[in-house]
DNA sequence: CGGACTCCTGAACACATGGACAACAAGTGA
DNA sequence: TCACTTGTTGTCCATGTGTTCAGGAGTCCG
């Protein structure tokens, strides 16, 4: 065991051993510090994959010692986990749910737009993301086989009802639901070689905007939708 | 210098010293084991990055000692370069050209069809692709620049050719090819997620003809075609 | 002030890694 | 057979890696 006593315990939730009977009170110092961390980390685990990245970089990124960084991640895996965590959370809180009631074409408008607007403001959690599941998804199997299998069930029942309503052309749900994924995390994951077929520095607002219109045009009108207004 | 003196040669196509004026043929051992190995590449550098990916791991894979290994690509770099070399030429001999005087909906039929097969066949160099270009592409920038640049603006301005005349609705081209590249990716890169989300084990032929189906439908109704016979 | 707790960090260690190399084995053509 | 090329592999080494640890600095509160 270190002589760390509270290193990972926002993460793990591990009972916070400070003293018999006392409070541990999580300082402004660590909280400002885990995030700064989670940051670099990001940056170096999206760019060279888990095995790839090393504490000594994140470390360095994030401007502290590498012993500090094993301070408050007591080892690379845990920090690994911490940070989809994070990314989890965040976006669990973006995704609106979309019911049967709904109209198809705006519920559909609006989820492609909120992932490309995902892509634009989050791309190292996407290409995070997209590493992992590439790499064969070690850390998040558990999640894709519950939390997620969940998660486009629920959708593809709506869609599915829509379909039976005549409401929209029968196009198989989950994979109008791959569809939409696959597209428009693209922008995120494949960022360069878009940047370098159109020959183009870096992405501007603009780009986002276009590839949203694009999108939501040609998949909406490939399920025998009219795009809302 | 290493005592070998041929090692790479047909790689970077280095002119071949074995003794002064002699020639070199090579043998079919060097073949067989340089293919070996190029396989064990595939697969380690797919699942764990360049970073993260190790000559020994490449070794035991392809039944080799390491030592082995590193007569045939005298280092890692060179071993990744050789790789993608393999990969590109592989991609370029199956994908046909399209002609401004072809039919818009079978020629994107077949496009996307082609696609699809190559995620079946070549999962590996999918992912492999992938993988260096969320990294920043360092080794693929080139190609990136010059040769698929080129194939973009060539398929472009055909898909703008059907466009002006009527042939198909208005739709960004260029997006248009990124909308094929993603979505038909998707198959071979997310392979686990699919499988995880539809609760399968493996792939089966029929899930792969259903992707492709389902994508020319949407995407051929979203450019607004019809679906050829 | 003093003590309890939180935070920080240099040094050390065991181990993995890419790569060099020398000696040796196998193949090949005359 | 012989000379030479090609193929094989064990060993070695410098460097980098994750992680431990012991001790010290900073902070907060009575």
């Amino acid at each position: 065991m270190t002589n760390n006593p509270v290193a990972d315990a926002p993460v793990d939730g591990k009972d916070l051993k400070a003293g018999n009977g006392r409070k541990y009170r999580p300082g402004r110092i660590r909280e400002r510090n885990r995030e700064k961390i989670l940051i670099a980390a990001e940056e170096e685990f999206a760019q060279h994959g888990y095995k790839g990245a090393t504490i000594q970089n994140i470390a360095e990124r994030a401007g502290l010692p590498k012993s500090n960084v094993l301070y408050y991640f007591s080892n690379k895996k845990r920090m690994y986990s911490a940070m989809f965590d994070d990314i989890l959370g965040r976006w669990n809180k973006v995704f609106s749910d979309i019911r049967p009631e709904d109209d198809p074409a705006e519920a559909l408008s609006t989820f492609i737009r909120t992932k490309v607007e995902m892509s634009r403001r989050y791309p190292l959690a996407s290409r995070l993301f997209a590493m992992e599941i590439i790499q064969g998804a070690p850390f998040l199997m558990d999640h894709l086989r519950t939390n997620m299998r969940e998660w486009v069930r629920g959708r593809a029942e709506v869609i599915q009802h829509w379909i039976d309503e005549g409401r929209m052309a029968e196009v198989d749900p989950v994979q109008l639901i791959f569809l939409i994924w696959s597209s428009t995390q693209h922008y995120a994951d494949f960022q360069v070689q878009i940047l370098m077929v159109e020959n183009k520095a870096e992405y501007e607002q603009r780009d986002f905007d276009h590839a949203a219109d694009f999108l939501t045009d040609v998949i909406l009108r490939g399920c025998g939708l009219e795009k809302p207004q």
